[in-house]
DNA sequence: TATTGTTATACTCTATAACTATA
DNA sequence: TATAGTTATAGAGTATAACAATA
């Protein structure tokens, strides 16, 4: 590609880079600087998952397997705003690794709970690891309490019912 | 599409929604909160700048090229962390519809340097107060001190040479 | 009849490489 | 030789519709 930013600077004889467009208006955007910052922290956080072959998608469902919760296709797609049919292959994709089960609900035998392996845990722990490496790469110009308040905010935007969430900084 | 979040609450008998998973700690994790953010701001923002038919993309490139920055099309793909390709595409776009031209650099004939035409900056206001209007959509949850807030935050990630900007929440 | 998971398909977005014209 | 823009192409990501099993 031609990743921008952080390299990229002072190239060219006639100085102008992209970073003089930072005094545009488009600089205090929120949905372009969402857009930026989400594509600096999920190429950060793919490429330290790369080694042990997980992707971001592929993390988020093994998470959400691990933790007890019992999620159904149908609530990892709603709470992941993908379709159903790409939770398919998420789960075919950790299945075949071995990291999680699908068990059939016997109180609704159309659902499918997600279960995860002891492979699958360790899997995670691992991929947990790395993650929070990518994540300190990602916010490394922010103090710990200003990641904290952006955790809130970002919380208000995403779960505007407001329930009191702890901000537990996972990531 | 199954387009989870907002009305999908309560749907099925088990009282089992995507909902219940925001206690997972994928909820405080700051790539997957960025990832839901940029999904929900830029769907408003779409939905928004369709009437007038344009893409956020588009809009940004407009917004740029009216700016009298005089971009080049190189520093558009830096800045907004696009491949040159992708500007051709752009450009191209918003030139068939008489919103800017290309005008080759004299002293670097090599550059082609964007400027808007008189349309095109009608078409900028225009999808100016239409983006205002999504982006108090999305941010809907937070108070002008909080938008702020998160406007800083984010800017430190994205530019974190951290030039004194102004946050003016032009979004 | 409605819903879960599944398959198939098309469309957008993103990434990569090669080509041209200028330098 | 190197860079700006262009073209072409392949891959990932996303959206949509139809189907089988179950409710």
């Amino acid at each position: 590609m031609a990743a921008a930013g952080s390299d990229a600077a002072c190239r060219n004889g006639n100085g102008r880079t992209g970073e003089r467009l930072a005094g545009s208006a488009l600089a205090s955007d929120i949905p372009f600087l969402f857009a930026r910052a989400r594509a600096a922290s999920t190429r950060n956080a793919h490429a330290a998952l790369a080694q042990i072959g997980l992707k971001v998608r592929a993390f988020s469902v093994l998470l959400l397997a691990c933790e007890g919760l019992r999620p159904t296709q149908r609530e990892l797609s709603e709470f992941l705003s993908l379709d159903p049919s790409q939770i398919v292959a998420l789960v075919d994709e950790l299945e075949r690794r071995g990291a999680v089960i699908r068990q059939a609900d016997p109180q609704d035998r159309r659902q499918r709970i997600i279960l995860p392996t002891p492979a699958g845990k360790r899997l995670l722990r691992k991929a947990q690891g790395l993650i929070q490496a990518a994540n300190d790469k990602s916010l490394g110009s922010l103090t710990q309490a200003e990641r904290q308040m952006l955790n809130v905010l970002l919380q208000q935007i995403v779960f505007p019912g407001g329930r009191d969430r702890h901000a537990s900084e996972s990531g």
